[in-house]
DNA sequence: TTTCTTTTTGACCAAACGGTCAAGACCACG
DNA sequence: CGTGGTCTTGACCGTTTGGTCAAAAAGAAA
C-alpha cells in the first residue's frame, strides 16, 4: 500500500501528512518554492528526508497540495458576501473577514503571494476559471447595489481588488509595516479601524 | 584591473554591467533570488557564466546592487510630496506617481515584493532606518493637514500603506488581476480612475 | 508467539548549482 | 607592426539538491 497515492488510511499517515503540510507551509511561505528544500521541510516536520518522501512523492506535490487546499478556503469570505444583506455592511464585513485572515493565517497569505508574484505558474489556470467566475458573480451583485443607489458608484472589480490589496498587504508586507510603524504599535488592530472608515467613506452614496 | 571591484572604466564594462543588471532584474523579479540561477541571468544577458562573473563577483552581489539601486529611486515619489502644496492634490499626485511606477517598472516592483514577502533578509535594516525616517517625516506633514482640517482625519501611516498596497497590487498581482478581468480590459487605466475617486472620497474633509 | 504490512532510515546517485582557473581572443595605443 | 592590458571561454571543482533503494524497525492481527 503506497502512502503517497491513496487517501491516507492509518492514523500515522494522517498525523504525518498533517505535520508535513504544516512544516511545508512554514518553509514555503518564508522561502518560496525554489528557496525551500526538502531537507528544510523534513527538519521542520521532525522527519528524515526519505521518510517525508514516503508520504509525498515529490517536493512539488507537497506544494500543489498546499495551494489547492488553500484556494478552497481562501475564497470563503467572498462566497459569504450575501446579495440579500445590507450592501455597505456586507462589503465591510467582507473586508473585515479578509483582514482577520491576514492576522490569523499570514503564512497562507504569503504562500499565495509568492505564487502570484512569480506569475502563478502552478495555479494560473484556476485563476481565470474558478476565481474569475466567483468574482464576476459577486461583482454583479455589487453592480446591482450601485445601480439601485444603495452604495456609491464604484467599479465592482476594482473594489474587490482594493479589498484584497489592502488586507493582504498587512500579512505579505508585515516586515515593512512593522519596520515603519516601530515596535510600540499594533498594525492589524489599527488597520481594522482605518479600513473600516476608508470603505465606509468610499461606499456611502 | 578588476572589473568587479572598482567602478566601471571602459565602455565595454559599462555596457555589460548594464546588460547584466537588466537581465538579472528580469530573472530575479520572476523567480526570486533562490529561484534564479547564474546561468539563467547569463543566458538572458547573452554572456557566458564565467564572463558574467568577471563583472560581478557573485550572484548575491548582483542582487544587492539591484536592490540598493532600487531603494534609491523607489522612494522618489514620496520624497516629492510637498508640504506647501494643496493637501488633497499632493496625496492624489503621489498615488498617481506610484501607480505609474507599477505600470512602467513592474519588474522593479516585483523584485521588491519578493524581497519583502520573504522577510526582507537583505534590506531589512534600511527599512527601519531610511524608509521609516522618510515615512515618519511625511506622516507628520499629513497629520498637520488633518489637524488643520484641510483633509479628513486619517491615520497618516496607514494612509501611506494604503497607497502602497493599492498601487503595487497592480504590478505584483498582475497575473491575477488580468485573469479576473479578462483580456478585453485595461487594468492600469481603470485603476487610475478608481484610485483617484477612492482617495478623493477618503480625504475630502 | 508468528506472520504480514506499514513505517523509518543510512547509504547512495545523478543532476544542477555557484564559482574558479588558466589560457586564448580581442583591443587600444605607441 | 608589436605589446600590454582587457575581455572571453571551455574545462573543471566542490557542494547542494531532489529523489531512490534495500534493508531494518515498528505495528497490527492471529
Amino acid at each position: 500500500m503506497d502512502a503517497r497515492t491513496d487517501k491516507p488510511r492509518t492514523r500515522i499517515q494522517i498525523r504525518n501528512r498533517e505535520t508535513i503540510l504544516d512544516a511545508a507551509l512554514e518553509v514555503f511561505s518564508q522561502y518560496g518554492f525554489r528557496g525551500a528544500t526538502v531537507d528544510m521541510i523534513a527538519d521542520a516536520a521532525g522527519l528524515s528526508k526519505p521518510n517525508l518522501l514516503y508520504y509525498f512523492p515529490s517536493k512539488e506535490e507537497i506544494h500543489v497540495t498546499l495551494l489547492s487546499q488553500l484556494m478552497d478556503t481562501w475564497l470563503d469570505p467572498l462566497r459569504a458576501l450575501d446579495a440579500e444583506g445590507d450592501p455597505v455592511e456586507e462589503i465591510l464585513a467582507y473586508a473585515r473577514r479578509k483582514l482577520e485572515m491576514s492576522r490569523d493565517f499570514p503564512r497562507e497569505s504569503r504562500l499565495f503571494a509568492n505564487e502570484i508574484v512569480q506569475g502563478a505558474p502552478r495555479i494560473g489556470a484556476s485563476l481565470s476559471t474558478e476565481l474569475k467566475a466567483l468574482v464576476d458573480d459577486k461583482a454583479r451583485v455589487i453592480a446591482g447595489w450601485s445601480a439601485a443607489g444603495r452604495i456609491a458608484e464604484v467599479d465592482p472589480h476594482h473594489l474587490i481588488f482594493s479589498i484584497w490589496a489592502l488586507t493582504q498587504h498587512y500579512a505579505d508586507f508585515d516586515v515593512q509595516v512593522r519596520a515603519v510603524l516601530g515596535p510600540a504599535r499594533d498594525p492589524l488592530r489599527e488597520a481594522e479601524v482605518f479600513l473600516d472608515s476608508l470603505f465606509r467613506r468610499l461606499l456611502l452614496p
